[in-house]
DNA sequence: TCTTGAACCTCCAGTTGCGTTAGGGTGTAT
DNA sequence: ATACACCCTAACGCAACTGGAGGTTCAAGA
């Protein structure tokens, strides 16, 4: 019968010799020794073995796990059950892995249009992506579930993400501009209006409607931003910058109210005025 | 200011104590210490470096990587180049991630279509996921490369898989059963066809012509399993039966020659035997 | 004031799946 | 005899942690 040393097992299968040397000291492939030069001698079954083992990790098997089975000639369900798991893992690694995908891209677009960019506005972006599950959960507080979907899982939104995260990246540089002139001040009040104007008009109608009724129920005070949100996606401004905010808000909101004008209307304004 | 102890940290953040001690040891994130108890102190300012270090590592980033980068008030176009590279990484990562998924969709598939299942046909249905990429350079030594890809990248292929797979495990099996009767025998020739009918059937007539063409240029004796081939993907049976299977095969291809049927002819009559 | 228990500390070891030396033996061709 | 390719064991290193042992510190209750 045709043997191999260890070096043809490395050249036939690509596993390299301190691998095969590691899974004979650990017990996963133990080739028999020539008596005399302690060689490693390989046989056909031993590379049916090694491929065996190649298998079961390109799966995601641990070794340990491979060598429940390894010595099986054939797998039942107790495999099946395994699988499973492991389909489940490799599948929540997937999810993760587009997330991050995702985060870069949206970070090299930023780096690209801007040349420069904000380190804790990087931040802010990519846990925002990291976090989007949480913030979901989080929203289910103060809107319905049907609403929150149409808020995340807006395919028309999702083409417009680079403009959207653009538009983001202008309000925080122009907040850190800003800050210190008075929160009633036109240039301030433009900014929210700019900022809020580019942000609910990737919304639907009914999605916007369905958000200013909440705030109209005088539901803005609970709505404040609480600890957890700052926790999960941590606003990249100073905690100085954020009161200044949240009183230009307050005007902005106000300033609305006195005006009669509620936000559906400005939905459409912009809309008419935005979309060429 | 508002400090933390390493609990509270934990609690806000959700990154464990050993961690966060970790950080500290390595001289990512370097709280200040009670010189007389020596606990940790920390600060909304370690906050914050704390929420920028595990957005690069979401990202992907080494804790190295993220080292020179963290002290940076604001990201310039060398982390752009970071970035890039990262996602190459990512993306290769996912494409193995969804080959692995796939394969042990198969697995699982025919584990609970055969209730047990042989080692070694598992091991080569996912070998042959595994270096598809392989495959392809291998084939493209034989046929062109929009052939090639017109059998890997056919969609109404993907549709079948399944039942590949599960033709390719009768075949299997069947090989098992029958070996050792004479490889002209009628249960030995009518598996072979069976077997060629059902994966022709699923190609294109096109790409079944160009495949009839070569081997009517007697191009079949330099198409017989190399090494290489072995190598890549080895098959689940023993020497004797692949020399077996290879006599049984070259029988049926005189067969085939002597009826002047070719496999296009084979095919058609395939298909409307076969598609209801 | 003492004690209890939670929360903190340091230091050392272990994890996975190998890569990388260091220091030496074996086999064969010249 | 020696050069050279190949093989051997043994030990350390790696990333990014986790776990345990054994010892403080702190706040609250008896």
């Amino acid at each position: 019968m045709e043997t191999y040393s260890i070096g043809e097992i490395t050249k036939k299968t690509g596993v390299s010799i301190r691998t095969l040397r590691y899974y004979d000291e650990i017990g996963l492939l133990q080739p028999t020794k020539d008596p005399s030069s302690r060689h490693r001698i390989y046989t056909e079954e031993d590379i049916l073995q090694l491929h065996k083992i190649m298998s079961l990790k390109f799966i995601g098997l641990s070794l340990e796990e491979i060598r429940q089975y390894i010595h099986q000639p054939t797998y039942d369900l107790t495999l099946k059950e395994t699988l499973m798991l492991e389909k489940n893992m490799l599948e929540q690694k997937r999810r993760q892995l587009e997330r991050s995908i995702q985060a870069i891209e949206y970070a090299i677009t930023l780096l690209e249009e801007e040349g420069e960019i904000d380190s804790l506005l990087l931040m802010s972006l990519i846990r925002s992506i990291q976090t989007e599950d949480d913030q979901k959960r989080l929203m289910t507080q103060y809107l319905d579930q049907e609403t929150v979907d149409a808020i995340f899982h807006n395919e028309e939104l999702k083409q417009k993400e680079n403009e959207m995260i653009k538009s983001y990246a202008q309000f925080v540089k122009q907040v850190h501009e800003l800050y210190g002139l008075p929160t009633d001040h036109p240039d301030v009040q433009h900014m929210i209006e700019t900022f809020l104007r580019s942000t609910f008009g990737l919304l639907s109608l009914e999605t916007v409607e369905k958000i200013t009724e909440l705030l109209n129920q005088n539901q803005w005070d609970s709505f404040e931003w609480n600890e957890e949100w700052d926790v999960l996606s941590p606003l990249p401004f100073s905690k100085e910058e954020k009161q200044w905010l949240e009183q230009a808000m307050d005007d902005y909101m106000q300033r609305l109210e006195h005006m009669g004008i509620d936000m559906k209307e400005s939905k459409e304004g912009e809309n008419s005025g935005y979309e060429k």
